[in-house]
DNA sequence: TGACCGCCCATAAAATACCGTGCTATCCCA
DNA sequence: TGGGATAGCACGGTATTTTATGGGCGGTCA
């Protein structure tokens, strides 16, 4: 699989989304995308706030890969496989790599046009960017007590020291 | 991975920005990131003070992986994501090692003519020279008290004895 | 008959690649 | 030891390519 950091989603992008609702996918997100193996974009709405969790093939089917790693029949799996599976949008994109996103999406993340994209590393989200600003704010008070809780990542193999 | 000596980030150098905004980045930084793998530095404005956190992928990598350690969907994950990855901005190098600054990464360092380039070891910062040099006198006297708090590096079998 | 979709092409601006120059530090050989 | 050749670097200008964004046109499905 592929898992440098050039297939991570970084940086936020605005574009807009013109009158037959296409919205170009920022050139850098086109690149992290393996879009060689399938040529869309997995949207999901969040459960949460007015986005969309997006990502590649990469993403849903790490996504699917932990639900399925749930007891068969718990209920636990069964409401992700449905709140998961059946709200998914594979959306493809043209040649000029811009998605459509259908009506339910754009409502969802009130998108009016023009879309933010906000790289989360492997996955990224589509915001409408007054939205997206107001939720910033409040996300960089928490990181800000967060990151005194980040610990060095568990060391693999350091080669004679490190 | 690499991690020798030679991948650390040391001295302080002040370059020029030119018309079109490009700034090189000191040769030694540039022997010290892994370009081979991804020719880029990593920027992320810093929270705290007017500069940039940067590094080459093996910053950005081990700060993703931390962050991934937490649990999936706690708020500390998501605010984390949230402010890194999606203000992180991955910047390429020309042939001659420069790069473009976006115009919000400059505002945030009020980089204006000039920028230095500040070694951390495992990373570097970008000031304006102006605005370091305020600041470093107050982290000169930080250091003193806090040098006390060195310890040796944990033992991991040097070559020799185990 | 529209709304919508997949394709194509046009364009302006921005990002990137390419080339030249002057300075400095280094090396090499007389 | 000194001086000319050399190589690396910061820096500047110009060409070329990407990218975001617009529009057109024919087919299809309700």
């Amino acid at each position: 699989m592929r898992r440098g950091a050039e297939t991570l989603f970084f940086g936020s992008y605005v574009n807009r989304i013109d009158a037959k609702g296409r919205l170009a996918t920022p050139a850098l997100f086109r690149r992290a995308l393996d879009l060689e193996r399938v040529n869309a974009i997995y949207c999901i709405p969040s459960t949460e706030e007015a986005c969309l969790e997006c990502g590649g093939v990469d993403y849903i089917e790490t996504l699917m890969a932990s639900i399925a790693a749930l007891d068969p029949f718990s209920p636990e799996r069964r409401s992700l496989e449905c709140t998961v599976a059946a709200r998914t949008s594979v959306v493809s994109l043209d040649k000029d790599g811009r998605v459509v996103l259908p009506q339910n999406l754009r409502d969802h993340a009130r998108l009016d046009g023009e879309a933010m994209f906000a790289g989360l590393g492997h996955s990224f989200q589509i915001w409408n960017p007054k939205e997206f600003e107001k939720v910033a704010e409040e996300e960089a008070k928490l990181a800000g007590a967060a990151k005194l809780s980040l610990r060095n990542p568990t060391p693999i193999a350091p080669e004679g020291r490190a």
